[in-house]
RNA sequence: GGAGGGGUGGCCGAGUGGUCGAAGGCGCUUGACUCGAAAUCAAGUGAGUGGCAACGCUCCGUGGGUUCGAAUCCCACCCCCUCCGCCA
């Protein structure tokens, strides 16, 4: 969420930062005319709320009846006006609310300006591209032949976009997701979560998927409880409403979560392969810091996400995310992704963001600068370290062999148990 | 799921209709003492919001209600604890 004062302070920078991503510059304004319209009616509320509390002072010391019902009576004479004042107000405040909520972050002015995703700008490439001599096949036909990826079965159970991994391709999944956590854990410092999957819609609105992105994700109404559509999720609300000590930042955290997304916009895209399903595992990244060290933590956590690239033997590239393929409250992002030589393509397995104050904001998290300071708000950023889904098709692609075997990833070997070859 | 108890400031904890944003303690800040530290003593110290400011308003789990006035009374919900039931 956006800082309501500063944008009254200088609303042409958040203007101009709206319409860069493709917004009507006008959205800004019309937050501005409502919180107007929202102090005015606030202020007339507090001055009626100072006088009542007067005069009620006054009843609780007045000696004899007649005085306390004189003075009942004075009250009681705008009583009637406080209270329209008091709807008004509410409703005026929701309503800010609710339009600064539907507000995407502040975009950083070393953001590529651009139109369309076709303006993201690759910014470096890295590792060497597979050669072959022979024609490589996708991961769905390696997958299938080997009988370890079964798409009927996945359907069977769950509908379109489910799959099974059976066998040695189920273990390099979880391989591919311990060789993550330890290298996350010991290089880069960050702490293993263990998290829950399904959380309250208050924890959703806390990193900014409600109530925008509501039609993405899965409800169970019965509880009224979502699942994740993210590790970020419940990370962000992990500290939520908290004030941190100065000197436990920065915070870093990573966690192993399946993802489950409706992705009912993207219905018939993707739909070949594990690319896009509405099941997904991933391992995030996420740091909490304090504001001046953000930009830092930024490089930081994009050096990260390369290594696990880098790690798992896979050419990769980074590109700078356009002000138009900006996410709703990403400030700053790189999207890494890693060459798949099956399909011939680029996968993006990482999305690395600098959130800066937008979702500690919605989250109320603070912290203290000094000890006795005033509690100020943190910044977050976020950073997949890595898809997996992703990862294992370029693994498998990258690393197949002509009879249609796979070779396992030196990185991975010491989680398979032994086997260097799946299939042989 | 059933019965009972409870949610108060960074933390612990008192407070059952007005003078309560809230005793006391811990923690923290500053000062005194000290070569320095500890201990001790003194003062200060909640969050948010509106205002240039003076100052005002809101917040005692959340949302409603009663009342001139609510941390305190009523209703609903959420969460925690204890016991019973069920259970990987």
């Amino acid at each position: 969420m956006l800082d309501l004062k500063a944008l009254r302070r200088d609303p042409e920078v958040f203007r101009a930062s709206h319409a860069s991503r493709g917004g009507d510059p006008g959205d800004i304004d019309a937050v501005i005319a409502l919180d107007e319209r929202r102090r005015e009616a606030i202020g007339r509320m507090e001055t009626l709320r100072a006088d009542r509390r007067q005069m009620s002072k006054q009843i609780g010391q007045a000696k004899d009846a007649d005085t306390r019902e004189a003075l009942k009576a004075q009250v009681a004479a705008f009583k009637g006006e406080l209270q329209s004042l008091e709807e008004l107000s509410r409703t005026l405040e929701a309503e800010t609310q609710a339009a600064v909520a539907a507000l995407p972050n502040l975009v950083a002015d070393d953001v590529p300006r651009g139109t369309t995703e076709d303006d993201n700008v690759v910014i470096a490439t890295h590792g060497e591209r597979p050669t072959f001599d022979f024609e490589p096949k996708p991961h769905w036909a390696l997958g299938t032949d080997l009988g370890q990826i079964d798409f009927e079965r996945g359907v069977k159970l769950s509908g379109s976009r489910f799959y099974v991994l059976r066998d040695d391709i189920a273990r390099l999944q979880r391989a591919v997701i311990f060789y993550l956590l330890d290298l996350h854990t010991r290089r880069g410092g960050y702490r293993e979560l263990y998290l829950p999957f399904v959380v309250r819609g208050e924890t959703l609105f806390a990193s900014g998927q409600l109530p925008k992105f509501a039609d993405n994700l899965y409800r169970d109404h019965e509880e009224d409880l979502w699942l994740v559509p993210t590790a970020e999720v419940p990370i962000t609300n992990f500290h939520g409403d908290e004030i941190l000590e100065g000197d436990a930042l920065p915070l870093r955290y990573c966690a192993y979560t399946p993802c489950f997304r409706r992705e009912k916009m993207s219905a018939g895209k993707d739909v070949r392969g594990i690319k896009r399903g509405h099941q997904f595992d991933k391992v995030e990244m996420y740091a909490f810091v304090r504001p001046e060290d953000s930009e830092a933590e930024l490089e930081k956590m994009r050096a990260d996400a390369e290594a696990a690239c880098a790690g798992l033997g896979l050419p990769y590239r980074v590109k700078a995310l356009c002000t138009a393929d900006l996410g709703f409250g990403a400030r700053k992002t790189y999207d890494l992704e890693v060459w798949s030589a099956g399909c011939g393509e680029w996968l993006e397995v990482s999305s690395v963001s600098n959130v800066w104050d937008f979702q500690a904001r919605r989250a109320k998290i603070r912290y203290r600068a000094e000890a006795g300071g005033k509690p100020e708000l943190v910044h977050t950023l976020n950073g997949s370290g890595l898809g997996i889904p992703r990862a294992m098709i370029a693994i498998l692609e990258n690393n197949q062999q002509a009879d249609g075997t796979i070779r396992v990833p030196e990185a991975l070997r010491p989680f398979m148990g032994g086997v260097e070859v799946i299939g042989g």
